[in-house]
DNA sequence: TCTGGGGTCCTAGGACCC
DNA sequence: TCTGGGGTCCTAGGACCC
């Protein structure tokens, strides 16, 4: 058995803690450069404003229907997700934090009513952190998916579901008329891994909801579509196919891009935001104590402008399986310089880790002879532990200070002055919060 | 003028080897 | 010179998730 609790309008409602005077009003949370919105409240989705709608296009609500949009705030949002992630596991013995705003908990073993129980650490958590959630049971993680779908909506939209369901649903409590009855009045692409694709071909073939889904023949699902979707019919059919991910895996790429907030001409600029994204996803990197063995770089033109366009990247290997930025950072720059042309505006430019390797097994053959060409400076273990000390110094103090407080000056730059980045002043000022900070109890 | 930033899994096809 | 079957590795592309 498997609950899903997942944090309603995560952002928003985040933000909202900090200001109440926002309940009740249409919100959204825009993406970095305040691109797009990334989060809506109810009252902003009431507005017909879709996921990821650019805020150029929806300014004008604001005018009209008093939208307000803020600038988004990750440190808080990260701040946030931890606590209502440490309440939400008092509801089963397994817990997988799926992303930032939802967790599955594995209830086996736990015993008594279920939903009762889910409303108690629903409330918990409203009282403790003032974050509202939902919380969907069921026979499988799909089920559970589908079961916390139902509970938002029938909160949001009074009339879409029983009320009885709104908040919290547990759909293995109920008889199996009900069950069906529920999945019979939610559309196919609601489904957890039903995308836009798969919904559309369904729907050709006659299938329009959850229930319809659940009623296909595994066999031709996946004779037709792929092993993801049959899998998907036969967890919607209560037969358990994906488990609780206790402990997080390590990432087998990592990336870190951006879209500019104004188009970028200058190589040096593109050196300097290569330079740093390779700086952050090095961090990322040390974190989870790997080693990566190489490193893809690219930049684009804006696929949604009238413009010459371009667009390349370019995969470097690494002198050997490091997680230094130093070194990381002279390859990346390196294929930069080989793919920049001039006379392109650029929008969008990255940087991805990938063929990662655990660290412990670089030192292993390291030990053993088995990697060469090393860099100068490497050559020695003494010279290999001081620059593993100098990342974790550099790491500790962008922990302490805030990030970029201390960057490498990449590629024989001066000052860093980041003109590739904000295309304004943010909308709403960042302000960052530490545990104690965040106020408790509201009702 | 203005359009996010991450990830994963699966499959097909080609190269190469025995 | 001709022929068969099977395995592995790599890459690109498509689908999905938040």
């Amino acid at each position: 058995m498997f609950a899903l609790v997942d944090g309603n309008n995560f952002y928003v409602s985040c933000e909202r803690v900090f200001r109440p005077n926002l309940q009740h009003t249409p919100v959204v949370v825009l993406s970095n450069n305040d691109g797009c919105a990334i989060a809506r409240s109810n009252e902003a989705k009431a507005l017909d404003i879709k996921m990821g709608a650019p805020w150029f296009q929806i300014q004008h609500l604001s005018e009209s229907h008093g939208l307000v949009a803020l600038s988004a705030n990750f440190a808080l949002y990260g701040d946030m997700s931890d606590r209502m992630m440490s309440i939400a596991a008092g509801l089963g013995p397994t817990q997988e934090i799926y992303s930032i705003d939802e967790s599955f908990i594995g209830l086996d073993g736990v015993r008594g009513n279920l939903a009762r129980r889910a409303r108690i650490i629903r409330s918990r958590i409203l009282q403790w952190t003032g974050l509202p959630c939902g919380i969907g049971i069921g026979a499988t993680k799909t089920l559970a998916k589908l079961a916390n779908y139902i509970a938002k909506t029938a909160e949001r939209k009074p009339g879409s579901y029983p009320q009885e369901y709104a908040q919290v649903c547990d759909l293995s409590s109920i008889s199996l008329e009900e069950r069906q009855y529920l999945l019979g009045l939610t559309e196919i692409g609601e489904v957890w891994g039903v995308g836009r694709r798969y919904a559309a071909q369904l729907k050709e073939y006659g299938m329009h909801t959850a229930l319809d889904l659940s009623r296909m023949d595994p066999a031709v699902v996946r004779s037709r579509w792929s092993v993801v979707l049959e899998r998907t019919v036969r967890e919607l059919q209560g037969t358990a196919c994906i488990q609780i991910e206790d402990i997080a895996p390590d990432k087998k790429e990592i990336a870190c891009t951006r879209s500019f907030g104004h188009p970028v001409t200058q190589r040096s600029d593109l050196q300097e935001a290569i330079s740093e994204f390779t700086s952050r996803a090095c961090e990322k990197l040390r974190r989870q104590n790997s080693h990566a063995n190489q490193v893809l770089c690219f930049i684009r033109t804006s696929p949604f402008r009238k413009e010459k366009q371009y667009s390349r990247s370019i995969c470097i290997r690494l002198p050997r399986p490091c997680a230094d930025t130093k070194i990381i950072t002279q390859s990346a720059i390196q294929g930069l310089n080989l793919i920049y042309k001039s006379g392109y505006k650029y929008a969008k430019a990255g940087v991805m880790l990938i063929d990662l390797q655990p660290a412990d097994t670089t030192q292993l053959n390291l030990d053993i002879g088995l990697t060469d060409d090393l860099c100068a400076e490497d050559r020695t273990p003494e010279s290999r532990v001081d620059q593993s000390r100098l990342m974790q110094t550099m790491d500790a103090v962008n922990l302490r200070y805030g990030k970029s407080t201390l960057l490498l000056a990449s590629a024989g730059l001066g000052g860093v002055n980041r003109s590739w980045s904000m295309k304004q002043e943010r909308r709403t000022p960042q302000y960052t919060t530490r545990w104690q900070d965040i106020p408790i109890a509201r009702a």
